[in-house]
RNA sequence: GCGGGCGUGGCGGAAUGGCAGACGCGCCGGUCUUAGGAGCCGGUAUCUUUGAUGUAAGGGUUCAAGUCCCUUCGCCCGCACCA
């Protein structure tokens, strides 16, 4: 009979949704193991190839946990709100609700048609009211303990989304999603205080099992520095406050430089000489985008402000103070002491303003470049702390600051606070009004959800109002405070609202008391394995952290950290290795595999195709290999005899069983493939097989290609269904070979391989190098000097 | 500029410091066939082939280096005037 997937994997879908075999019970005599992969925003073009790399991967996991006989919650949901289905519907003047459904069957379709065994009876969706009410609850806990608030400030502003975005969102100066350029607006923000949580969110990796790459990318991200903040005296009479992780060059410092926006240039506007030169240098900074103003390598410009000097507070020298724009308001005390001998950039602004450079630091040429090396220098010109290294001199300095109050230690963060508010109609309404007399007053919990109106135009506008601006019925109401006249916040929540919570809700999706109930969520988290996109690292997996803590703080989730295990898959190219796009004509669509080869065949390709931690080209010829496969595995099973699993193939099973289960755990799932080819091609050549042995086979090969094995499980009479069974356990001890094949090596060069029994010993091994006559050849009238031997592996005699 | 990673056949990729190229694709040959673009069997790094040389290039450590160290080149990712 041959193989006949299309019917063999909608067969079996049928029957696991039918049996219900993959629900996960809040409550199970078995351990419980929490898999987690990033749910999907369910876009019009369907799902994307690169979806069911990192959901294959887990639910391998997930599978293979259940036969490990653990209680598996491995479950699915919708991240629905945001900006293309508003676009779409923008255009096609459909509703955002709409379309939603509809794209959403689609990919539960999709998805399903890939035999994950996700628990669907969990399934979310975080535009659905009964699920957003529990993320507006959560900002409503977020203001309340003062860590939502109201700012007007610069912001990031896409021209082309007409909203504003985080600081995450912005890459490389233009919109993480569209693409267009970002410009900075004044605008008043919901602003939520993530630096609250700094370092706590850094600290705090230490007990997670992360990859590498993600820990470093978020510590960079938080960017924490230490350092120094000390007070200037200035002839204005106001202090000047700046902040420098370089205390010990103080002495070093021969000018100040402010950012343009610095609130004490309007304080010091009538002592400015030439307040209109600092005014033109305002606005030239203030009309520049926050990409052409980082651009690297430029000039450095400035205004000197002439009639206020500041006073180096160590040597009592009067320095001038310049305004550049190099100098950033957002961090710090937006003003800093300029140290030219040992900062690139106040080097590149002395040299450019024919300033003194002073050296304070010996060990560089100040002449030529500045010397920023703290590892090797001696300070010198620098009265108390000449003679002393860096290290030793921040210690020292800073003391000193502190004793003469002028100065203290301070640490500093890159990490800005969360703007959270998007002027868009296709989000969580934010649940505040605003009363004139009483101010941003939250709504009552009572009254939550707070329902996104129905409006005739989603479209956004250029004054930077929500649509749902438009709206007066909605907008005007009560003070839920004085009872007043009252108007509703327009703005919504960014996209990022709903999934900052959402694997709590899996734990209990239907409550509608509580997000969840403490007992589903003591009883499944940590999440144990998530897997997902490196493109979240600061943005999703960080933001979750953020709320994950504050749930945590005000006794709502039971675990400090949401994740235990982090893992990131790579990225699926094109087959002309660029970036799948519709406009290269590059994009594989899934269902047109899954016709054309089977959902095993993807599955089992997807896991294949390379390292899974590394990005990998389609190959359209290399999924046949993978077909190939299966479909011999499908024979084979044709020529099953009865019988355990014979002698002289234990050893190859028991180190497949071996390597099976370990690559598994260690992402390696293209290896753990490769060595099921290998067995396959030892069973092969016996073409047969027998009943043990094509089970164990094909228990190994169900977490990958679950279709195939459950019809073989049944049509060769196992009992039962493949996943209730149990994986299979290797001994140790029979996984080694009883002869092995050692190489022999004279002076590193290989002249031969000679059969050894197993567990040879040094002295028989040696005998049995010799003995070979190519080796002979090799040492003939030599002195062996050194004879080394590696237990089943190699001899190497050193001769001379 | 700073930080991290990587560089292995025609291709995707394997190799706790111990036999480089597992496994797969592709290709070549054979077999079966009216046919083969299916299946099966065999082969497939390079060369001046009793041997020698090969993991971006050069140097080093070691009995032994794709793997460790140094230098250079190239590619990818992250951050990017963060004081």
């Amino acid at each position: 009979m041959a193989y006949d997937y299309q019917n063999i994997e909608k067969k079996w879908q049928k029957i696991w949704d039918e049996t219900g075999v993959f629900h996960a019970e809040n409550r199970s005599g078995k351990p419980a193991y929490y898999a987690l992969v990033e749910f999907p925003y369910p876009s019009g073009q369907g799902l994307h190839v690169g979806h069911p790399r990192s959901y294959t991967a887990l639910d391998i996991v997930a599978r293979k946990r259940r036969l490990e006989g653990y209680n598996v919650l491995y479950p699915m949901g919708w991240d629905a709100f945001g900006l293309p289905t508003e676009n779409f519907a923008i255009k096609n003047h459909i509703h955002p609700e709409i379309v939603t459904k509809q794209n959403v069957g689609r990919f539960k379709e999709q998805l399903k048609a890939l035999g994950f065994s996700f628990d669907w009876s969990r399934e979310i969706n975080t535009t659905d009211p009964s699920y957003y009410k529990w993320t507006q609850w959560i900002f409503l806990q977020l203001y309340k303990h003062g860590l939502a608030y109201k700012k007007e400030m610069a912001v990031n502003w896409c021209t082309s989304c007409k909203c504003v975005l985080a600081n995450e969102e912005v890459v490389n100066g233009v919109c993480e999603r569209c693409g267009s350029e970002v410009v900075r607006r004044v605008k008043s923000q919901w602003m939520l205080k993530i630096t609250a949580y700094a370092q706590r969110l850094i600290d705090d990796l230490d007990t997670v099992d992360y990859i590498d790459r993600v820990k470093t990318q978020q510590k960079n991200w938080i960017g924490r520095s230490t350092g120094a903040q000390v007070r200037f005296p200035t002839t204005a009479g106001d202090a000047l406050e700046i902040y420098t992780t370089r205390p010990d060059t103080l002495f070093g410092a021969t000018y100040m430089v402010m950012s343009p926006e610095h609130p004490l240039l309007e304080k010091w506007a009538g002592l400015l000489q030439n307040m209109d030169a600092v005014k033109d240098y305002q606005a030239a900074a203030a009309r520049k985008s926050d990409f052409e103003r980082s651009e690297v390598a430029k000039e450095k410009t400035g205004v000197r402000l002439e009639g206020v000097m500041a006073v180096n507070p160590v040597n009592d020298r009067q320095i001038p103070i310049f305004i550049s724009d190099y100098v950033l308001m957002s961090y710090g005390t937006g003003a800093i002491m300029a140290v030219p001998a040992h900062d690139t950039r106040d080097y590149d602004f002395a040299r450019a303003f024919n300033l003194p450079i002073i050296e304070v630091v010996a060990g560089g040429n100040v002449e030529q470049a500045a010397f920023t090396d703290c590892e090797t220098g001696t300070m010198v010109n620098s009265g108390l702390l000449n003679g002393l290294t860096v290290e030793e001199a921040k210690k020292k300095i800073i003391a000193y600051l502190e004793e003469k109050g002028i100065g203290e230690p301070k640490v500093n963060y890159k990490l800005r606070d969360w703007v959270f508010s998007r002027q868009r109609y296709w989000g969580e309404p934010i649940p505040m009004v605003y009363c004139e007399t009483c101010g941003w007053v939250p709504l009552p919990e009572s009254e939550l959800p707070l329902l996104l109106p129905a409006v005739d135009s989603y479209e956004p506008t250029d004054t930077g109002e929500s649509p749902l601006a438009k709206m007066a019925d909605w907008v005007n109401t009560k003070c839920p405070h004085c009872g007043g006249p009252a108007k509703r916040e327009t703005d919504t929540m960014p996209q990022w609202a709903g999934s900052s919570w959402y694997f709590l809700r899996y734990t209990d999706p239907h409550n509608d008391q509580a997000l969840a109930s403490r007992e589903a969520l003591d009883y499944w988290l940590p999440v144990n394995w998530y897997n997902g996109g490196m493109e979240h690292t600061t943005l999703h997996l960080l933001y979750s952290r953020f709320w994950h803590k504050f749930l945590f703080d005000i006794g709502v989730a039971p675990t400090s950290e949401p994740y235990a295990k982090r893992t990131s898959h790579g990225m699926i190219l094109g087959e002309n290795g660029e970036k799948m796009s519709k406009s290269k004509g590059n994009v594989v669509n899934p269902d047109d595999i899954v016709n054309q080869y089977g959902a095993d065949t993807m599955r089992l390709y997807e896991m294949f195709i390379g390292d899974f931690e590394k990005t990998a080209p389609w190959s359209s010829s290399s999924i046949k290999g993978c077909k190939r496969f299966l479909e011999r595995v499908w024979n084979l099973a044709e020529h099953m005899t009865e019988g355990g699993v014979r002698a002289e193939l234990e050893g190859a099973f028991h180190r497949t069983i071996r390597k099976v289960t370990e690559d598994i755990e260690d992402l390696k799932f293209n290896t753990a493939i490769a060595a099921m080819m290998a067995l396959l091609n030892e069973l092969d050549k016996t073409k047969t097989v027998t009943k043990e042995e094509l089970k164990l086979l094909i228990i190994l090969l169900n977490p990958f290609a679950p279709h195939i094995t459950e019809e073989i499980w049944v049509q060769k009479g196992f009992g039962g269904m493949l996943n209730q069974t149990e994986w299979p356990a290797y001994d140790e001890a029979k996984c080694a070979e009883d002869t092995v094949e050692a190489a022999v090596q004279v002076n590193g060069k290989l002249r031969a391989r000679i059969i050894l029994p197993a567990g040879c010993e040094k002295e028989e091994a040696l005998a049995a190098a010799k003995a070979d006559e190519k080796v002979g050849a090799a040492i003939n009238g030599k002195s062996i000097v050194k004879e080394i031997y590696v237990p089943g592996k190699l001899v190497n005699l050193v001769v001379k």
